[in-house]
DNA sequence: GGGACCGTTTGGAACGTTCTAAACGTGGAG
DNA sequence: CTCCACGTTTAGAACGTTCCAAACGGTCCC
């Protein structure tokens, strides 16, 4: 029965759990953690003693003395759609490998740094960093104190201390590019994300392809980031300019909503007069309102080779680093189209 | 320098800094967590010493000890825009009030309880549950055991034994159906989020508002909730009937948003045949492609709200229950219109 | 009959911190 | 010169668990 009096009952502890059982301490704390070793008859007993008492373990001294929390700190961005479908599925992978999973936001007021200090400071034996912007040093630095995943983009090359698994994201923007070429774009615009995690790796395949269709010329980056505000801005700037390219290939799904955005407050029609091309693939790109042709990324796979990459790190051992790379695919919706042939005045 | 052959070094400990210092631990410590009494040299010695051995107090120990860990938990489902604008907002508050925050999603696989579990496990102090579902007797246990402030709905009146912040949601909902009476709207339909966190009072609200403007006969709820997918089917459910009502009210954004996409695929115009209203005024709603008219809640506000209710009971003692409520505000954009008047064939 | 061995159980130390009460050194009052 | 008060420092217990090595009670074998 809930106590009223505002005074919260002293919780019982494993001493109370043995003594009800009539067993030791230590006997207790074996058939508790399900280790091998007590009989069939003090298992159920301790057991039993342990509901009736309602005893849970205090976590803080599980750790202190074992060293072991089996939990998994997650930093997201909260607002991203993509980063929301990863976090869904990395539970049932973490769960399927015994451990729990922490989350925390990085947001505009609170920084990565301060979110992954939250993380080691609640005992994550593990940090899988959806979206990170931390420099190579940094990740070298993180990486020699506890496991790190790096999510969507690489660690900066050379002998890095942390694992990745992300998207082949250069392969991504070149099948992007190669179906607007093929639908008879020469104009193509990418939105950049600056900094961003993945973003270096996305511009450098844009490049590439617009290299190897022969439109060196034609290439041309608009600052941005992975953010609809971005998008947006950067679709401004073009709508300033005396024309407009014919396509635009945006960093990301939400960049790629804000460059749709402000198409549509100017009038101009997607894709009628403008093609637009997203990445991630996230629920976002799939609303009806915004059908967008994006360039998918996996996030179940890349969750649970996120997840076994850590576990393959705190429980066999593991110390050499991997770069785990999935192949995108492009899923065609309604935001490309081929460009308008212009048509002289008769 | 990091240690390149696996083995991660011995973290330092108090001990060790004390020792540095030339001081004892009891001394180390009250420096390292501020407390009054040492003296300037003391402190900066201690000072010193921690940082050169990158010193950094082992958060199980002193939970283990001092029974506090200033940690606030918060549930949350990761999909959900308006929750991320809530988690956004908490992190300041929380801070302000010398809290960290641990969040934790509840998803399709995870339920509340198993959520609600992970943080209690990871020593949280204080729960704040966004969009809980959880039965108020559950809530009673809950709320017996430690702090806990539900976001977004009762509790389930009488003597409960949670805070509670939410907007008056029948307010909301009532503003909603006046501003498309007012449009010259009667035929208004709800759809609702069933057993989801406020629907209640939502429909409530409905019911309210239609017998208001003596629209009792044409009241209609359509069962749904608060996701894109309920809205969905809940608009395909009235697109096979013969006739469209002229306007709906849904749950929130989300929902809205879904019916919104129904529509839009079957060729049915918003705001020409149909007006759509939402609730919430998430980031979704005022995506220029979307542009909806909804019923806004303050976030920032809420969150702050929720977390000083947290720590007055946490920090000051406080034991008897709040039920904090807000007050809603209709924020009209492009999804609502006058219903069209039909006219006769000539 | 005495070990050796096995499965099971146990006491006590240990983890890194905070808490409590007492000890310390110094200076001023009696 | 002693005593007390005060500001500062300290030793040692405590928090609730896991780890370790040793103890226990049988059975089996020589």
């Amino acid at each position: 029965m809930p106590n009223s009096d505002g005074a919260r009952p002293r919780r019982p502890t494993l001493n109370d759990v043995a003594a009800r059982a009539g067993v030791s301490r230590a006997l207790a704390s074996l058939v508790i953690r399900r280790a091998p070793g007590p009989s069939e008859e003090s298992r159920t007993r301790v057991l039993q003693a342990a509901d009736e008492l309602g005893y849970r373990p205090d976590p803080s001294a599980q750790v202190l003395r074992s060293h072991r929390s089996r939990l998994l700190g997650v930093t997201l961005t909260v607002h991203d759609t993509f980063h929301a479908d990863l976090v869904e599925a990395i539970y049932p992978a973490a769960a399927a490998l015994g451990y729990e999973v922490l989350l925390t936001a990085v947001t505009p007021t609170r920084a990565e740094d301060e979110a992954i200090d939250a993380l080691t400071a609640s005992r994550c034996e593990g940090l899988i960093l959806l979206g990170s912007v931390a420099t190579p040093a940094r990740l070298r630095e993180l990486g020699a104190t506890l496991p790190v995943v790096v999510l969507g983009r690489g660690a900066g090359g050379g002998k890095a201390a942390v694992d990745t698994v992300r998207t082949v994201d250069a392969a991504g923007l070149g099948r992007a590019v190669d179906h607007l070429v093929g639908l008879g774009h020469r104009r193509i615009v990418h939105v950049d994300a600056g900094r961003d995690a993945g973003a270096a790796e996305r511009r450098r395949g844009y490049r590439d392809a617009m290299r190897r269709h022969g439109l060196d010329d034609l290439a041309r980056i608009v600052p941005g980031r992975y953010t609809e505000q971005a998008g947006g801005d950067a679709a401004r700037v073009l709508l300033d300019e005396p024309a407009l390219p014919t396509a635009i290939v945006a960093a990301n799904d939400r960049c790629a909503v804000g460059v749709l955005d402000a198409f549509l407050r100017a009038g101009v029609r997607v894709p009628q007069d403008v093609s637009v091309v997203g990445f991630d693939d996230s629920q976002l790109a799939r609303l009806h309102h915004i059908d967008l042709t994006t360039v998918r990324q996996d996030a179940a796979r890349m969750a649970s080779l996120a997840v076994g990459a850590a576990a393959e790190r705190l429980d066999d051992g593991r110390t050499d680093a991997r770069d785990i790379t999935l192949d995108p695919e492009l899923v065609v919706r309604g935001t490309t189209a081929p460009p308008v042939t212009r048509r002289r005045a008769t």
